[in-house]
DNA sequence: TTGTTGACGCTCA
DNA sequence: CTGAGCGCCAACA
């Protein structure tokens, strides 16, 4: 299918250090509706290759809303912290210099 | 086939 | 500003 497939590229487009929403990639994958298929086709991202940086895609606020899905051994914040993005909470810090749309970007 | 659920997002009170 | 509700649509029982 290639829905999942275009929401893998698209996350493996994400520069390092950067996040972007569920929102922004169903728009630019031309339906805004499917925010929510986003985050079923990141669910079986795990088992994908090359690996996918699904820590980089958040919510429209910036908050980790996935990081419950996460596996315990590559804890969303940590990778992202890692990645110079800091988290609070389990909210992205500076979400607007941080954030990256793929509409505007590319 | 029908009903419920959810890594979302927007609107209204 | 915070919280509740609704719409969307595919996966799953």
């Amino acid at each position: 299918m290639s829905f999942n497939d275009d929401v893998y590229d698209v996350v493996r487009l994400i520069p390092h250090g950067r996040v972007t929403a569920y929102g922004a990639i169903a728009k630019y994958l031309g339906d805004a509706r499917a925010s929510r298929r986003i985050g079923w086709a990141l669910n079986s991202s795990f088992a994908v290759t090359p690996v996918v940086p699904a820590h980089r895609v958040v919510n429209r606020n910036g908050m980790l809303s996935g990081a419950m899905h996460f596996p315990p051994e590559t804890p969303m914040a940590d990778m992202l912290e890692n990645e110079g993005v800091k988290v609070k909470d389990g909210q992205v810090v500076d979400f607007d210099r941080v954030f990256w749309d793929p509409m505007t970007e590319l």
